[in-house]
DNA sequence: CTGGATCGTCGAAGCGTTTCAACACGCTAA
DNA sequence: TTAGCGTGTTGAAACGCTTCGACGATCCAG
């Protein structure tokens, strides 16, 4: 491997001059600027990271915590990743995966200056992470929203915003009886950020436009939709109008109910809130609250780009929801038609 | 920052004994390193990446490249980069994702020694990537296998036995018309390997055990996965043996069934190539053979780990299939009954 | 005793960059 | 003419670690 010297050597500079051509930070004549390009395509010249991030202290490197959790939709997930890289790559960054929920991985990016930044998924209302990555030294961002952002830099969907206006897009097309299918027991029982924010919103709405609105919690799987869709239709025959926020359990959600003969769209009206993919890609198009998970991470990456130029405060960007009516809603029993 | 020259001033010992505490590559006494080991932890001690690399020319990192392409299943993808990340882990290593399909990443991680090894999955049969890590000074290993695997690592599941293992199962069963449903027409395209060597197999064994096979290409979709049905029985209505490779379309594929009229399981015999927990959340528990997607990851961390360590010979490891009966498939038209 | 191993520790030389202070040069302005 | 300035380039000092060779001490065999 070609070092910066063999380089300067070639081009008959010194090696901080052939550092400027590369970093920039110094003007450079042309002349020599060429001279030296020419002899770094020449010898295949790449910096060597390692020895960068030694001089310079910026690795080029961001770290993406993104837990595996059960409960948690995996293309969801990965649909973060992808903005995440995709972004980071546009500001020559690469990206380290962590996986793992505890906090040591953490701790050993951090302070082995492994990365330049941080930016954490899936947040919990009182997520042990929050305290590390405020003590430490690499700008983060969070995916979500904990318990107290105070200081911390935050985006996500307004979840508390899409319950509201889920619910209130149920209650003006004429339904009174409301019901959220949502996210499995181990999420809830995590106090994840977004489950909790939107069933928030969703009982604010319903309070405020005296409607009633029920929750069950629901497993991703073909049983515990059956049995999530059975209990809310015991116990609530009368609801007309069903909210799903959980993406792996939407599908066998809507064949339990075409089982029991209640027509999707004409019987019952639901909203998902989902990715807009996900929601093409069911039995009937779904109306649905857009989740823009690429979106949001190549947002956060912005966001944890320009604190790592200059030492922004700290904001949190809740993205406005936005609904959009398909086959899977209709108006309800106290519609006022004209 | 604490740096190992301020763990040894704090404990009263050289820098270099410091490092062999760290390391274990010299032996040092007792009562010294647990002086040393004081100090570390008082001070909170990490060492600095960039600089380790430098000296070391180690990184504990690897790259994992694994392109977000259409046409692959996200949830399959995640069950290997789980697999790799967590076996990463359990030898120090932590994960740089890559998920660029070109093969500028790859020059850029592997010539500015970002990284120790790397694990390429999705490999097409001639696969740009590969000849560029023929010639890194990185061991890599491939999930996948190319046209060429000469002098390469590899590792996979043997879609051509599980192609054969398949059709034998379903003529074993007393099936003699079968089709395959399988890959989305741009993985096709694209030569995927995977895809390829299960049609060969598939196709020889039809062919030695005399019966006959056809092949349909199906998107992921609902609409792709209807069409998919629809054609088969159309073009060949006497079909009682489906076998299905591709997560995505399995579900639909199956609804299409359902909608068509054929009961899966005593009509026609179903067998699913794909990750057990995908053949156990369809409609009804799937005979599937496994596509141990995180055993797979986890095999390729081993691999490389052996070839970082001493000079190994390139191997490639194809994990036999495993075919487990379950409810979507039983005795054909030409079943022999006892 | 003495000579040679063995054990534990140390000093110093890298590893390949970045960046700061300094300098040479040609200009312009006084 | 000279002081002063801006432009382009350089030398050398970090950056924080690993590792090699060397060295004193301890031990055992002869």
């Amino acid at each position: 491997m070609a070092t910066i010297d063999d380089v300067a050597k070639a081009a008959g500079v010194s090696t901080s001059t052939v550092s400027y051509v590369l970093s920039g930070k110094r003007p450079i004549s042309a002349p020599t600027r060429a001279r030296v390009e020419r002899a770094i395509d020449k010898l295949g010249y790449r910096p060597h990271a390692g020895a960068r991030a030694l001089a310079s202290s910026r690795t080029n490197v961001i770290a993406l915590m993104a837990p595996l959790r059960v409960g948690v939709s995996v293309p969801v997930i990965m649909q973060f990743v992808a903005g995440v890289v995709t972004r980071a790559r546009e500001f020559d960054h690469d990206v380290l995966l962590l996986t793992q929920d505890d906090v040591s991985g953490l701790d050993r990016v951090t302070s082995g200056s492994m990365v330049d930044a941080l930016v954490m998924m899936d947040i919990e209302a009182d997520d042990p992470r929050v305290p590390l990555v405020a003590a430490a030294k690499q700008p983060t961002v969070l995916i979500g929203l904990p318990q107290d952002p105070e200081g911390l830099s935050c985006v996500d969907l307004d979840f508390e915003a899409a319950g509201r206006l889920a619910v209130r897009h149920l209650v003006k097309t004429g339904h009174t009886d409301i019901a959220l299918i949502g996210s499995p027991p181990e999420v809830l029982r995590r106090h994840t950020a977004f489950a909790e924010r939107l069933m928030r919103g969703l009982r604010d709405q319903a309070k405020s436009s005296g409607v009633t609105a029920r929750v069950e919690a629901c497993d991703s799987t073909p049983a515990g939709a059956s049995e999530a869709v059975d209990t809310l239709l015991a116990t609530a025959p009368e609801t007309t109008g069903i909210i799903v926020h959980n993406e792996g359990a939407l599908p066998h959600v809507l064949a339990r109910l075409a089982e029991r003969g209640a027509v999707v769209g004409t019987d019952m009206s639901v909203v998902a809130v989902c990715p807009t993919d996900v929601a093409l890609s069911q039995r009937i198009p779904m109306t649905s609250i857009d989740l823009p998970a690429e979106d949001i991470g190549r947002v956060a990456v912005d966001m944890v780009m320009t604190r790592l130029g200059g030492e922004q405060p700290s904001e949190t960007r809740l993205l406005a929801p936005v609904l959009t009516e398909r086959e899977s809603s209709a108006y309800g029993p106290a519609a006022v038609h004209d």
